[in-house]
DNA sequence: TGCATATCCTACCGGTGAGTAAGATATCAA
DNA sequence: TTGATATCTTACTCACCGGTAGGATATGCA
């Protein structure tokens, strides 16, 4: 019934015996809740389902972790470290804005295709504490801040069109987070190839030059469906 | 403690007395259940929160659904018919392709802002049991295609740059769904504006004409972090 | 070799949530 | 007025989940 994941087999083989390993043991704990609370959310998969995975029983994970939060809020920070890091990589470039924003998809449409970084944007930070959810919020408030200043960077030196720097990270990051919940590293297209799309289209979008004059919506006049939009 | 929602007032009082009226009540707890699900989570509200919003007992509550995944599938069910009126009427028009696209991106996010939008959006489909997941899914499944469509007919009429369809559509959907995340219809910023900055960076991103070289993503060699992207 | 401690287990607690049993009462059409 | 039925309640079952009590055993350093 339950599935067995080949890239989980080398966690549970850590704890076959009692060898002392308390970082690797508490690492497999994490690599192997990730990708659980990945497949069937965090609040469908029990702390039992995670022990059951690595071959142990409950009470051993309290070992490694004092209660399942912390299982998250660590997932949480391991994935935003990976995001900071490529970030600061990409702050002290000297390079034009624009530039900057193909690095930063690029880079980030790697580390999202990854499980840490995927949880990031996945993992539903509702199910925190009061206290956890401050620390994470805060943490993805900060990524969103530097990118926002990506953006502004590239319109000041001119290698972006004016626009509302809020809105375009918005669209920039929420295009890639989509992309979170669709692929798949054995799909059938090259993750390369896909980010290669997403660079082009979206420095298009924000690119200086060729941008074409306020669109209008349209005249569509939606049917209003009163009765349920309510 | 618990917050009483204003727009939730008018469902409450429905319940007060007992008259008959079986499609009203029926309604009333599809929009205070889309709400409370909405702020809440599907997963963190009970039948009991949501019997307690409306002023009655749990129970009282199966007289109008089998069980919760019944109001779960409801709630998607008028949130994917909302879309799908929306994409008959582009598709009747007679308009290039971006220009349905625009239409697309004002009528999507003016839907998506709405509770039961939203919901076809924000609200886990992970948690209906397999034969709801098939059935929400599969009405997804087709107005992604729908919107594929779309593009691919822009593509034709040469009114959008030649690129994967299926990316394109990713990145439209992917960055309009992020804004159901964010979006407070309280908020400072008013949905026309929103809609505005959204239609002309969007199109600008598939507009032919004026369409960049490929760019290349740089030389950025991000630090692996193999310990952690195992 | 001995001892601190890391590792892991069985058995349990308190709480919660979906859903039901069984029946009381109100409404409204005939 | 009456009876079918819509409405709603109290009291309950059953399963699961996070977390703990308390102890057993293995490991590896001194």
């Amino acid at each position: 019934m339950q599935k067995q994941s080949a890239a989980l087999q080398p966690h549970r083989r850590l704890f076959a015996d009692r060898k002392r390993n308390p970082d690797g043991k508490r690492g497999a704990v994490l690599h192997t809740a990730v990708r659980m609370f990945l497949e069937r959310s965090y609040g469908r998969t029990s702390m039992n389902d995670v022990a059951m995975q690595l071959n142990i029983t409950k009470p051993a994970l309290y070992h490694y972790f004092r209660n399942k939060e912390e299982i998250l809020v660590e997932i949480y920070r391991l994935g935003t470290d990976l995001i900071d890091e490529m970030l600061d990589s990409i702050e002290a470039d000297e390079k034009p804005g624009l530039d900057k924003v193909a690095d930063f998809i690029a880079g980030y449409m790697q580390i999202i295709t990854g499980d840490f970084g995927r949880a990031v944007i996945r993992l539903d930070d509702g199910e925190l504490s009061k206290a956890g959810r401050k620390l994470v919020r805060g943490r993805k408030r900060e990524i969103d801040h530097r990118v926002r200043a990506l953006i502004e960077g590239g319109i000041k030196d001119g290698s972006i069109a004016s626009c509302d720097a809020k809105i375009a990270s918005f669209i920039l990051a929420g295009s890639i987070h989509g992309m979170a919940s669709w692929y798949e590293p054995t799909g059938p297209m090259e993750l390369s190839a896909i980010s290669a799309q997403y660079v082009r289209i979206l420095t298009a979008a924000l690119a200086n030059g060729g941008v074409p004059e306020l669109m209008q919506p349209g005249s569509l006049a939606f049917k209003s469906s009163a009765h349920i939009q309510g």
